[in-house]
DNA sequence: CCAATCTCAGGCTTACTGAGATAG
DNA sequence: CCTATCTCAGTAAGCCTGAGATTG
């Protein structure tokens, strides 16, 4: 489901090594290095967290629903804002939280006022679920090694900017 | 092709709200935020340089993939090479290189020595578009803004490690 | 005989669009 | 009558596995 690794890792970094050339014959431009260094760190972690959720029956994206439900007041969302807070179309939100209740980690409840909304609830062996996948992942720090404290901080300030230039939220 | 937005941006961060609850009920775990951070910067950069390319009809797998034949020495590489240096599937390549054939920006070529491989050169048609769609992909700074020259730069020191760490390179 | 390179077939996951049902 | 919420069907893209052909 992830992209994970296929080549037997290069002796140089071709990221590096293609902004140098790009330095060279286009001009200096650390956006473009900057921005492929995103797309190959995305799919490193994507790999890691997926690796480690597998054996817990597990993606990234259905690991954060069941935080973000956990996370909850009532211990329920409606399926509108599940969709807000993940940044997810809303039928992402359906087909994940189809897999969630097939799994019986989640279970679909009617709104008591506004019968278009439909909730969505923990179960208890979710929130079973729920705790052993969370060791997994932070066992393996995420997959985010080689920074220490300050710099996870320094790189989550720094992405933090450039979503909220992108108008990500307000 | 892209996340995109569906949501009307929310008036808080999520991320930074998910951490902070998560720093009260399980501890405080930077790398959560940080992993959430890139995943997310991750569909906003992608949206952004495919936006700017779709006007010349490449993505940015595609736009990479011209980018590096046009800086290797001969103008040529070999397809394998190709999906060492881009960190893609060999079926992946075979798809990359079909559609860029298909659109006639580049060609397959015979190696003359090793039967086995095939060498994939840029033709002058690909010349002109990876052109042109260098113009849009940095003029539009790549999709990230919010950072000043400085930050940019330690944004890639920091992922830098990050895929050192992982083994991506040596 | 084994390894390397590439391709094809098939499947899985994800996300989107557009349409429809239900409800406010 | 119009909007909001959710679901379903269909489409498209990406990546993967596994098998096969060709070559070294």
């Amino acid at each position: 489901m992830t992209a994970s690794s296929t080549a037997p890792a290069l002796p140089f970094d071709p990221i590096a090594k293609a902004a140098q050339t790009w330095a060279e014959r286009i001009g200096p431009n650390g956006a473009m290095a900057a921005v492929t260094n995103v797309m190959r760190v995305q799919q490193i972690l994507q790999a890691a967290v997926d690796e480690a959720l597998k054996p817990h029956g597990l993606t990234f994206a259905r690991y954060e629903a069941l935080v973000l439900l956990s996370f909850s007041r009532r211990g329920s969302l409606p399926m509108r804002m599940m969709g807000e807070r993940l940044q997810l179309h809303p039928t992402s939100i359906t087909n994940i939280v189809d897999r969630l209740e097939a799994d019986g980690l989640a279970r679909r409840l009617p709104h008591p006022s506004d019968r278009r909304t439909t909730l969505v609830e923990l179960t208890d062996a979710g929130r079973d679920r729920l705790t052993a996948a969370t060791g997994a992942v932070t066992g393996a720090d995420f997959g985010l090694r080689g920074l220490d404290d300050a710099e996870v901080t320094e790189l989550s300030t720094l992405l933090t900017k450039v979503r909220q230039a992108a108008g990500d939220f307000a």
